[in-house]
DNA sequence: TATAAATAGGATAAAATTATCCGAAATAAA
DNA sequence: TTTATTTCGGATAATTTTATCCTATTTATA
């Protein structure tokens, strides 16, 4: 469904959010070894999400990475995902056509089209704010 | 979505049931034509249908693909994509945890498993019958 | 100012997916 | 039985994705 890299950049995102409700940088040392990926290709997707402003950097001593507080609640999972996998996901076709279109469908288009569209509302509407919490309250997991 | 190697497997058995409603036998190359798709890797994936006895072939002079007209309604869509990308696209964790479990979910299990879930509906219901029907009544299409 | 710690980014490698090529095996028809 | 045609299957190549490594740049603190 979405690249390693993307469902890396959601956990990523996910724990840093966490960490900067209280005010706390993180490294990708300390990332990666939460939500169990590999560390130097986590910072390279870290470096994607800092370009589309998802996430902010600090450079040098005592830096790392952090999300603007105020903004925990208005991020979506929609804005990580494009980011990293584009947005082939919620427009592209399923049987892989150029384009996904109306007038000039593929066959499982009007069947494939109800999913795709609840997946993007999904993603759209699912923001960091509510995925640190359940993770902050035991109820889920980066990893086994 | 679908592994490239699964949208022309799909794209392939419905232009080859099309076909054996006619009792006409068709060879890698007609299909990759029609759907558009490398010709010597779409033979492959035949294979593989052949394989898992999704589609059957008839080989030497004369040969090709296949699908016994009996079997053309209840052959679903979910079929081929397990036969091609397996089933972790209806089984598979969101996140990329080795298994989907209830009892350690991933941050977004709930509203991820919601989704997915509704995507095995719509494979496990889609049969091949009502997509060929739809190529043939001119209301969808194999490319642009 | 010097030092140490941290992100940025380029180069490279490994693995998976996608794609091509060619000869072997099967088989219908001449 | 020979020939032509067609699937099968192994080997290889190209591309994309995933992953690692190393150096440059930035910056807080001593
Ligand atoms: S044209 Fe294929 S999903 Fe819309
Ligand atoms: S545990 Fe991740 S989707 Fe169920």
């Amino acid at each position: 469904m979405f690249s390693k890299a993307c469902e890396y950049g959601i956990k990523a995102a996910i724990f840093i959010a966490i960490n900067s409700k209280e005010g706390k940088l993180v490294s990708p040392k300390e990332i990666s070894e939460e939500i169990d990926s590999p560390q130097a290709f986590t910072a390279k997707i870290l470096q994607e999400l800092v370009r589309h402003k998802i996430v902010s950097s600090v450079k040098g001593a005592y830096g790392g990475f952090e999300i603007d507080k105020i903004r925990i609640d208005s991020i979506k999972l929609s804005q990580i995902v494009k980011a990293i996998d584009g947005d082939k996901i919620y427009i592209g076709c399923g049987l892989g056509l150029e384009t996904c279109n109306e007038n000039h469908p593929c066959p499982v288009h009007d069947k494939f089209k109800t999913i795709r569209d609840e997946l993007k509302y999904m993603l759209e509407h699912t923001s960091l704010q509510e995925l640190a919490l359940s993770i902050k309250a035991g109820n889920s997991f980066f990893k086994v």
